[in-house]
DNA sequence: GATGAATGAGCGTTCATTCAT
DNA sequence: CATGAATGAACGCTCATTCAT
């Protein structure tokens, strides 16, 4: 408890500074200070800075999982599911600037290079939701007929666009306007 | 022809390392290396890191703009001109990987967070092909009435996407899949 | 006691380096190894090179000031209080070669420009000593009626050039002499 | 004559930069710039730097010598004397704030050191005028029984501070008050 | 002769990491 | 366990000097 206090406030620290100054902006004494614990002990948490950044998007990336999970149903057809992991990913991510914008600062980044792929859906993990439905749209020819890849690009590529813009003020986002979002992308992706 | 020479060299290694490392993989002193010229030699071209950094990135800017304008017929019908930009774009950026990585850093980096919605559209210079496409079609109803941004993110969210999945080699591009990737991403944008 | 031990070596060896070579013969690499430190431990104690100058200046600066209020009694004739002065300034000077050497730096560079007539008058501490001395006696026709200025530089210029040629070397000053010389500099402010 | 035109124009831009920014803020390149030539003509006219600030400061001490000896009498009283010669050295650097400033800057820095004490009176060239007239004064116990670089230190002390505060602007001097502060320094060294 | 592009050693400063307390 | 002072390699940048033209 009393460790994972610690160790909470540190990613916690390091959450808000790089999503907000980038990892430039982030030196270890910085989001020591900012967690109100020593330099040093950052160190008994996280072997080094690489790891600490690391560990913190995966920490990210299995909140994000569990969001899309949420109220997910199987057994509804392609397209309603699909809007429904759209939305709650557009949604999870407004709802979550710094963690969206530690994301994307992640992603361009040598550390984000490895894993690109790994991205949302998570190739070791839980969540291969995106992964299935698409496969099972293309059995159906209800979605397109391209690979894999291409299919995450066209849903991905647009909902993290739109995710930024409206984070960096760009758009204002309502529920509407979501909506209508991931339906375009629908219209992208499907048949 | 001399003077360029060197230039050229400086900017091709900035190029090569920062898309290759990203910024933090290109210290001065590591492209002066690369691009056989003393430390000093790169201030008598360019100011300091920044200006190298934002210069070389205009001048990719420049590159990417004439390539879409090439062939560009102003006359044509909405979605064609959709389809030629679209194609031109993920067939320049795929050609050119070096230049498509390196504006992809740029983008997330400091120096890129003042010009992020400028990105493609150039708002200063010639080709606002685009913005002049989406209020085009907006206005005839043949695309959908997003938010002028959201409308770019639908189309380059998966371009750009996409363009890197090819880079990074977790798809094959060939002109044949180009066309339908774009094709999508009109299916994205119109009514 | 610990803390001020590294900081106290790298004042010293400021203070050394920089008497002895001045501010360019004295690189932060240079007195950091002198103190016995690493380079960056300065940066610890000071925020920047031009901090650990300004701050070593003010130091010495209130050990002038000290030793000038020491025995200094307010209520003796002017002429008195002019000679305890100037005795005591050379005097300090005198056994205090380096930080005279300092002082000396410091006014002739772009950090002293600021202060320049702020020098050992101190006009935001405590001892404005000479000025009101000055004043006192310009005000009682014991001393000539110049400007405050010209008054000091007619009592320390000479001073601080006898200091200088000293510590150089090329006068041996002993007690009487020293008298002597601020007789003289008496001499040149006395009505 | 051409030579000469040129040299000269590297010896004024000189100068000018570090009488106005110390040196510190007169690189070589500047230097040139100023001049009106190539950086590596510089190198034609002065083996380095250092020959540079050597050859400019010889050139100014041998101006203010020979405004010394302009309507030097040496048949006049020892008091005449000296107070032609204060008044004429500080007329001198009034009239040339630039070569004043930069005398300072010279002195006050690592090429000065060496040649200190041959200051004003030049120990090598010609006009010992001081060093004479001060030997006499105190032959004839008119002149304070002091070592000779004392008695300069009395007399040029002052004056440099003076001609300083004129300069920088803390005093306003004009012919009246000129005289009177060489006289107040003749009351310094005389008897 | 004159040039100025090129050089690279050297500067001030930062920061991930260690380790004595 | 936790700390934070100490470290030093590495960075971006300057500038006296050289040398091909």
């Amino acid at each position: 408890m009393q460790k994972s206090d610690k160790r909470d406030e540190i990613v916690r620290a390091a959450l808000e500074l790089i999503a907000g100054q980038g990892f430039h902006g982030a030196p270890m004494a910085m989001i020591a200070d900012k967690a109100g614990v020593g330099a040093g002990t950052i160190y008994r948490y996280f072997e080094n800075k690489d790891v600490l950044i690391t560990d913190l998007y995966r920490e990210i990336e299995g909140k994000v999982m569990a969001s899309l999970s949420e109220g997910y149903a199987t057994e509804r057809p392609i397209r309603e599911r699909f809007l429904h992991l759209g939305a709650a990913l557009l949604k999870y991510f407004i709802s979550s600037p710094l963690e969206f914008r530690y994301v994307e600062q992640f992603h361009n980044s040598p550390y984000g290079t490895a894993c690109r792929r790994d991205k949302i859906m998570g190739k070791g993990g839980g969540c291969n939701a995106f992964k299935e439905l698409f496969e099972e749209g293309v059995a159906q020819q209800v979605i397109k007929d391209f690979p894999l890849v291409i299919l995450f690009d066209l849903a991905f590529g647009p909902l993290m666009s739109v995710a930024r813009d409206h984070i960096l003020g760009f758009v204002e986002l309502d529920d509407r306007l979501i909506e209508r979002v991931v339906e375009a992308c629908w219209d992208g992706v499907k048949r």
